[in-house]
DNA sequence: TATTTTTACACAATCGATTGCGTTTTTTTT
DNA sequence: AAAAAAAACGCAATCGATTGTGTAAAAATA
């Protein structure tokens, strides 16, 4: 079991100091280019790595940034963090990842753990059960800069990067009812999250745009589980014969639920009920028939979120700012609310 | 931007010394039970959190687990991560996540930088483009100790946590020829990798044991992503007179690509065609008709990688290890290979 | 050549927590 | 009550890298 490599074995080979080491290693004026050379040969032949706990207990910078979202197993916040991944990477950050599961008190734990690893600044995509935001705060305080993506909150002073989601609510409404739908259900996550109530809100707008009617009960609340969506189903179809002809769902893993469930009951979609999604998911493209769904720019969201992290992480403290980053969003439309 | 609590401000606020204060909060013997208390309330009144890097300087454990996987976004790597983040945090263990690509490039690159960053342990699944292995040796010779997942070789001194690539193959061939499947195709990974060579083999066998020939024009090397499995469809079909009438696929996404391509080409799946997956996708439950596969324990698998881990990080240096832990998988029989 | 400026490096403190050893105080033993 | 043992805590070194300041040598200037 060899011990490490430390600047202090690289001193002693070469007869001096290891502060002048340190410099030769970062390049930094004040040591003789051919010190340097001879320092960084020396370093690469042994095979020297920066001890980064000790570099970040001195400069308080450990060039490690965590991501803190719901699920790390789901396609949407996937595709986050292989954005956020690749930006970091490229800009030799390392990352942590964590997950709260939508639970706020698994939420709270983590974002407790993060305070004692010296990040230099966090992502995050907040649980569907938000109570307060009061953990955050200690980051805040201590000068960690926050980016908000996705699910985000007025509540937290935070870089925020997400989409348009009442746009993109309305543009999924407004289609449904371009293709002959005329009554109109949602499918949404909880609407203390923003996000969901956007949403919610764009599908109310495009309805009433249309002069349609909009059926409170016909709007149900729910944590987007496949399950959640067969609930739903059962819920929409109390009644059959007074029954939505169109569902706007707030995920895919839902609308997918929904698609399977008209089978069974031998709905056809989308000539009885036509069904759009949420995210663009890869499942979305295997389904029959093939969902029609929102796709978001995950993967250049993450990429964002990461870019606007480093910033904060190399602007004066005193500059915290506050940015919005809305991203575009696309209705992909496919068989499952395409009528000839 | 208020400062961190350090424990010489815990220390200066009771009037003791800071490693008194250290020795309360780890709840060492030789600290008073009433002194004990006041420290930890004052603590937690001051949300005083320990400095990691310094701690980890000092002690030379980081409390931290390094995962590389090939890819973050891909299902089973997913579950993977899943069961070893809620290993991990049960353990109070921080979680790195890294990917390479498949690239070996990549894999050396960040294994090391993961050198720099004192971790505790590796748990690794390796690239599927492996020249060679010593980027991983600083670790063994470190001392810090390796656990493979999955993809694992005998060239790395670390414990292996896989599946029994052989039997499930077998078991996923033979039950294509008990379908009456009688001139089966494979698509295989790079067969440089134990896994997939093994499942070649259990593939080869399945079919020896029944007695039919074993056509090597009808196993078809690749990367195993979703391009690749249309154009092993391509390759099975320049003679539609002389194609398979069973095909089994090293993973789903391939799999899935097969069902797709049968469908453009008019081929009934499972009646012209019996197809049989690996891994148990979300989306072989989507797709139609649904994909028969091998399902894997991939959460599971996490868990006990991790807790492997675990073990060897608390095991005196010099008895590190070689086990092999092989999980049991279940031929999951659905409708792309059940003929009536 | 004497003086100033520059260059190239060394010294030593510092970050925060940990821990072996020493010291003081209290308790136990004889 | 004196001696020994135990308990409770402090001192100071340590982990490895960074960086402000100090100093000697080399180069530039007068």
């Amino acid at each position: 079991m060899e011990k490490k490599v430390t600047i202090y074995d690289l001193a002693r080979e070469l007869n001096v100091s290891p502060s002048t080491i340190s410099r030769a290693l970062q390049g930094h004026p004040g040591v003789g280019p051919e010190l340097r050379k001879t320092v960084k040969r020396l370093a690469a032949k042994k095979a020297y790595k920066v001890n980064r706990n000790a570099a970040s207990l001195r400069t308080k910078k450990s060039r490690t940034i965590a991501i803190l979202v719901p699920k790390i197993n789901d396609y949407f916040f996937n595709s986050v963090i292989a954005g956020i991944e690749i930006m970091a990477r490229e800009n030799n950050y390392t990352v942590i990842i964590s997950q709260s599961n939508d639970e706020y008190e698994t939420e709270v734990d983590v974002v407790n753990s993060l305070l004692s690893l010296n990040i230099d600044a966090l992502i995050v995509s907040l649980s569907m059960r938000a109570k307060n935001y009061d953990h955050f705060k200690p980051f805040l305080t201590g000068g960690i800069p926050i980016v908000s993506i996705d699910r985000v909150t007025e509540e937290i002073m935070a870089t925020k990067v997400f989409i348009d989601d009442y746009g993109s609510a309305y543009m999924g409404a407004a289609h449904l009812i371009e293709q002959g739908c005329r009554n109109l259900a949602a499918i949404t996550g909880i609407l203390d999250l923003k996000i969901y109530s956007e949403r919610v809100r764009g599908f109310r707008d495009a309805i009433k745009d249309h002069n349609l009617p909009v059926r409170e009960e016909f709007i149900y609340q729910c944590m987007l589980l496949s399950e959640d969506g067969k609930k739903a189903m059962d819920h929409f179809f109390v009644k059959p014969e007074d029954a939505p002809d169109g569902i706007f769902c707030s995920n895919d893993t839902t609308a997918i639920a929904c698609i399977q469930d008209c089978r069974k009951r031998g709905i056809l979609v989308p000539d009885d009920v036509a069904i759009v999604g949420f995210s663009n998911d890869p499942r979305s493209e295997i389904i029959e028939p093939n969902l029609t769904t929102i796709a978001q720019p995950a993967i250049e969201m993450g990429r964002v979120a990461c870019e606007q992290a480093i910033l904060q992480i190399n602007k004066p403290k005193s500059l915290i700012t506050s940015t919005d980053i809305i991203l575009k969003t696309e209705l992909v439309i496919r068989d499952s609310s395409r009528r000839k």
